[in-house]
DNA sequence: CCCGATCTGTAATGAATCGCACAGAACGAT
DNA sequence: ATCGTTCTGTGCGATTCATTACAGATCGGG
């Protein structure tokens, strides 16, 4: 399979690893296709190997008992996850599905970690990675404790927008479409509630909701709402098709 | 300053540096000390390196805008702090302040990280402190969203009988003290709840307190409450002094 | 283009918990 | 031991938010 070498060549994080490192890499490696909507892992499964995502999206969630989906994160193409099971983890501990129709490459554990004692390279710069991901986490964390609901909605739509923005005629739009019930299950809310929040945003001017998407009108005046500086994040032009491989960029280990 | 070079070498991170490297680490390190109720750092301070917790107590909080502290973490003897400086923030994102006198050693970031391209093993040892610590924190997050406030309680409780549980005659004693308002903090709950949260359970035979120490009485079934099996965590005896210096321990970089 | 399935909007009700107020208890520095 | 300070216990009104219920809109596969 010679595409898996291609993907694994063009990801930041591998780039400094020697021909024959990746050649290794790739030789126990498995790459796999999965159709939307299906289970990549579950909690309780051996946690044996990191996994790249190199097409489609994948959603990181956790059920609680009452039957509430806590949703931890979306990767996107290029990212890596499941990379706890670096640390020595036995098991996983959360579920991971597809939302779209993807395509995945699985790494074992015991050889990302004998090439990180070969490479410091990518030792620091699974470092970077683990520390971009444990400082996001920590955001999160703090936007959720003592936050009203509208507070930590608020939060998301400008961790969407920076994340997803694309420029549009009427303000910044979000590229990713997310049900209420999503975005519920990622700021710990009910559907209904983010339902009248977005209803609140928009009859106050901050965004506009069009064809299942959201706009935001203000982002300014959203971001003063919760008191952290909104940085404008290079919005890429609405309508402009990304190239498919953005593979390297994803991984990007500057500080955002 | 030998005792600096004394605790750098006794840091688990550190001690597969070779001795010149940590001479370096040593000599451009800085030791300090600080009274009980300090600030170490700010948010806005310059993020220009890593903290190494000798001696002493240090909470990591942030305070949002009505003025409500939401406790991140408290950092024990032995524990790096102020690490997310490796990943090229510009600035802190919390406050560092300490509960205990305490001696802390500063280490400057660019040097710590070009001892990570020198020694693999040091990256990797770094990448699992992140990993460990973005796994506690991402528990956290789960024990949050879509959680009652006795179900955080009762959370937190257990996090803290494995880390500071000890064996006492009538179950295992929490051996810090923290008051129902720090509690309150961590959860995200207001100090009136957490005193009669703590009421219930002690009516409930679960725990009692007793001289401002908690006692939890009956942890099984506590962890029965939060759906999730407590590996009793090899408690030490209580009252059995422990020896002073546990640097090399506290950072045990092993799966728990 | 059509129809079942999923998503969105709205309203009424009630539970959880916050905020405030205050009294008594425990602590710790002198 | 003493006294000021901080911590704990408790009660009550106010508020936010989850829950339930249902109708209309929208989506997407055939």
């Amino acid at each position: 399979m010679p595409e898996a070498h291609w993907y694994i060549k063009n990801c930041r994080l591998f780039e400094r690893l020697s021909s024959e490192q990746i050649l290794r890499l790739e030789r126990c490696s498995r790459m796999r296709t999965f159709p939307k909507h299906s289970s990549v892992y579950l909690p309780t499964d051996p946690a044996d190997g990191a996994l790249l995502l190199t097409q489609g999206r994948v959603k990181l969630s956790h059920l609680t008992e009452e039957g509430k989906e806590a949703i931890l994160a979306y990767i996107e193409p290029g990212e890596l996850f499941g990379e706890l099971a670096l640390i020595g983890d036995s098991t996983r501990e959360e579920t991971a599905e597809t939302v779209l129709p993807s395509t995945i490459i699985f790494i074992p554990a015991d050889e990302l970690e004998r090439l990180m004692t070969q490479s410091a390279d990518l030792a620091l710069g699974v470092s970077k990675l683990f520390g971009l991901r444990r400082r996001r986490i920590e955001r999160r964390l703090k936007s959720l404790l003592f936050r009203s609901n509208r507070h930590r909605l608020v939060h998301l739509l400008l961790e969407l927008t920076e994340q997803y923005g694309k420029n549009s005629p009427e303000g910044i739009l979000i590229g990713i479409r997310l049900s209420h019930q999503d975005l519920a299950n990622i700021i710990g809310s009910t559907r209904e509630t983010v339902t009248m929040l977005l209803g609140t945003l928009q009859s106050e001017g901050l965004l506009r909701i069009s064809r299942q998407c959201i706009v935001i009108r203000n982002p300014q005046k959203l971001s003063e709402e919760i008191h952290t500086p909104f940085h404008l994040p290079q919005p890429t032009e609405a309508h402009s098709e990304l190239p498919r491989p953005r593979a390297a960029q994803a991984l990007s280990l500057k500080p955002e």
